[in-house]
DNA sequence: TGACGTGTCCTACCAGAGTAGTAGACTGCC
DNA sequence: GGCAGTCTACTACTCTGGTAGGACACGTCA
């Protein structure tokens, strides 16, 4: 049911690790995230556990090492992230959030493009629903 | 520079209350937030003291009661939490944003069309500028 | 066979958000 | 003059995220 995950920094951090290596060992998530944010191995394999607790991963045991795989998909995680600051903002108004989005960025003419595409799309799915 | 402005929860409902009401007493705030939100006078008291402390809000007092005042502006916290959220969620990617934003959410014709000279507008605005 | 490296687990600690109780100052009314 | 109500200031506590140290287990290799 969409449910409320709304990640932190670190643990989405872990979770892109682990979305695109669709399994990670603790050295493994670390050594990725080591160039931007070099951590403790102690940290990583804590706040892995943490996120075991809360439902968000979970691991099997390769001879004596952990190798963490994520339950959450992807996709929900943005999307509840997403709707999440939505609401929070702007109250729901997701024409309101796209006006920030185009108003506070430099958005380049092949993204508007790419946009103009999008909504076309979206208009064709609405009219194919009736 | 945008500022890393960053704000919780609560602390951005009662930014939403204060630039409502451009600026509000402890008691404006609680029954502002009571409906959805009842909490007792002293936690937003204490709520609003840190958020002063953090720089978010000021005060004048008004004879014996404190009268708070946003130092921060609306626009300036939904850029930098928008930006903030597509950053960690989809590396910087405007138009992923937007297509989250579409797909997960039911958009409305109104909204398509909106959009749509949202973008029309910001085309030009690019062309205007070479 | 014992020292070394690597891994997990447990524990601890700090910071910030959120929540609220209590004390003390002040106002106003009977 | 004293009591009720209101307001601020101070203090404290709980949770969660982030960070890491230390103890202990185990395989390996000189």
């Amino acid at each position: 049911m969409s449910g409320k995950a709304s990640l932190a920094e670190l643990q989405l951090a872990i979770m892109h690790v682990l979305w695109d290596r669709e399994q990670s060992t603790v050295n493994e998530v670390r050594d990725e995230l080591a160039p931007h944010r070099p951590l403790a191995y102690t940290t990583v394999g804590t706040m892995l556990a943490k996120m075991e607790a809360a439902g968000y991963v979970t691991h099997d045991t390769d001879g004596r090492v952990n190798v963490y795989r994520p339950l959450l998909r992807r996709e929900d995680v943005s999307r509840s992230m997403v709707t999440d600051l939505v609401d929070r903002l702007f109250q729901g108004d997701v024409t309101e959030m796209m006006c920030q989005l185009l108003d506070g960025h430099d958005v380049t003419r092949d993204e508007l493009a790419s946009l103009k595409k999008l909504i076309r799309s979206k208009e064709k799915e609405l009219r194919d629903v009736e």
